[in-house]
DNA sequence: GTCTATAACCTGATAGAC
DNA sequence: GTCTATCAGGTTATAGAC
């Protein structure tokens, strides 16, 4: 059997639907993005979205669901683990997560530039109480009474996600292509634990 | 004379119109800001923002070319005073961007929403080449030459953007109030200097 | 300069044939 | 299940009266 070019050639028309959508809200939003740009992407008709997913808002829905669970279902496991020390948990954090964005690196910004243009969409959908609760913000708090444990946390994840965020702006700039983008990033997965590890001692 | 209740009531229209764009579209962006929702916070007739402005798109470059101003003019001059040493150019810029964006929080979202959202419309028009070659970059470069001086720039930015950026989702999480976010803002500004000059001496 | 009215087009969604 | 055709409503932009 002949090579197929499109990957989702095999795939049900819903799967295909779906797979467009991911694409197609990805890259341009939720308002920007129209019914019609899906249905192209996915090789089906516009009238088929309908049949399947009743409007665009559920689809979006669906995808987005599928979204902030891979963004942040990755961290609360790793910041929950009772058996990890704090490098430890820095440490499987920035690999992991490094790892997650590289796979998928528009993912942070697509997450927070629609909960900022519909934050009601989002209230109390944000599955962060596990990440602001964790055992991790504990363990910090017992090294760090004197500091409050929410900068670390956020500085974990900053020096992780931050640059993934800043990508299409160095991007448009022509000052950091491809290649040299993900040479820092796999050199990121050793420097933060070692930058973290040092704020914890600093007085 | 009685006090108005907007403060935009004696401007131009001109003007009124430009407040109002800044307001709508940084609320909701390019793509979900209707010309209408414009107008009716100008407190004028569509007509006339078309009359002003010619179209939705020349308004939009307006206010985004002030607002790539804003985000972009205060870091330059800081990191390229060549008579003020590392640890000085960094609290410089720690204490003066985290004022800059607690008075425009939403300022670092909307730019790098919209430039994901279409990144074309920016290339070459982001004035970042004067940051990504100042003397900040040089005294990095000296001081350790083993690490990409690119890193420390990221985290200096990060460090102070990244939770400007997370914001939406902590407030819509529930889990940081406003006056708990401007507090731990307001610590930042001296704890961002003393981890940055740690990571630059961690080994 | 400012308004009302409307043109010209676009978008999400559905009806109905196959 | 899948398509074509089309509806209903919304959107940008302009024409023309005042």
């Amino acid at each position: 059997m002949a090579k197929k070019k499109l990957e989702e050639v095999d795939l049900s028309t819903e799967e295909k639907i779906k797979d467009a959508a991911r694409r197609v809200f990805m890259k341009k939003g939720y308002a920007a993005t129209r019914t019609r740009d899906i249905a192209e992407a996915a090789g089906i008709n516009l009238a088929l979205l309908n049949y399947y997913f009743r409007s665009k808002e559920k689809l979006f829905e669906l995808i987005m669901l599928e979204k902030l669970a891979k963004f942040f279902g990755a961290i609360a496991p790793i910041l929950n683990d009772t058996n990890a020390t704090l490098d430890q948990k820095i440490s499987a954090f920035s690999n992991n997560y490094i790892d997650l964005l590289t796979a998928n690196p528009e993912l942070p910004l697509f997450i927070l530039s629609e909960v900022r243009a519909n934050p009601e969409r989002f209230v109390n959908k944000l599955p962060v109480a596990k990440v602001a609760e964790s055992h991790f913000i504990q363990q910090l708090q017992e090294k760090r009474p004197d500091v409050h444990p929410l900068h670390f946390l956020m500085n974990v994840l900053g020096l992780s996600v931050f640059p993934f965020v800043m990508k299409p702006v160095f991007h448009a700039s022509g000052i950091l292509n491809e290649r040299a983008f993900a040479a820092r990033m796999e050199e990121r997965k050793a420097l933060i634990p070692k930058w973290i590890m040092g704020m914890l001692k600093t007085k």
